[in-house]
DNA sequence: CTAAAACCTGACGTTGACGTCAGAGGCAAG
DNA sequence: CTTGCCTCTGACGTCAACGTCAGGTTTTAG
């Protein structure tokens, strides 16, 4: 099944797809604004998402939280979609990974650096 | 010798305390704002850093990576001065450490997500 | 039918660690 | 002495992902 085929599914509205991703009515509206998340509208104008948005602002927010900004995931989202990239997309991608490989690299140290803290404050009382 | 305690050693100017870390000189006027940092003053008002000021920013960057704050840090300062803490100051380094772990995990699940993705596209080129 | 709950479109506010600019001194070299 | 670099104090600007408020429409529950 392909994204404009998509047989009659049970479309649901912007309160449901927050609540279940855990963020917030805003959040989800913003996603469209910054071209991450396409609704379709009822007559009365009220946006419509298939189910799987709800998937998909999961996916959003891990990103985010793997400090990717909402322009680089659009830049990216065809990966996911249909599998298909070009060679910028492919050097995106790998960049991405290094910079957050690097992230928990630092992390890490700065996690020993507070367990060694952690452990003489617990000696010296 | 602790961080903050020192004897006369070669007091630096902001400029080099700043190339030496790696950082924007008003960076390192932006921790003494915050009061991370404190400086002598020449008589003619410029500030003077003692040489640990260096690894003190390079620090200061550490944990700024790792996500705290810089009133966090300020809060934190004396466990390294003194090696003293009282049950408020652990439980915070304890709530940071867990903090940080926390994201270690999600940046490297976030890691694995990418690299799958690599992977296929890789495979289809 | 009506009231509450949910949704809509703007549009301004928030947060943190700085960047940047303006205007005014300070300091060693030639 | 003056040139050129360094430093000073404000103070406004930036960026990203939303929060929040205002004022209005729509859907739903009873």
């Amino acid at each position: 099944m392909t994204v404009t085929e998509a047989a009659a599914e049970r479309l649901v509205r912007i309160g449901e797809v927050a609540r279940g991703a855990g963020v917030s009515v805003r959040a989800v509206r913003y996603y469209e604004q910054q071209g991450l998340l396409i609704a379709e509208r009822s007559p009365s104008g009220q946006r419509l998402y298939r189910q799987d948005a709800i998937p998909l602002v999961r996916f959003f927010q891990q990103m985010f939280a793997a400090g990717l900004t909402s322009r680089r995931i659009t830049e990216l989202l065809p990966c996911w979609d249909s599998g298909h990239t070009d060679a910028e997309q492919r050097a995106m991608l790998r960049a991405e990974r290094d910079r957050i490989q690097a992230k928990v690299d630092d992390l890490q140290a700065a996690l020993d650096r507070l367990d060694e803290v952690i452990a003489i404050t617990d000696t010296h009382p």
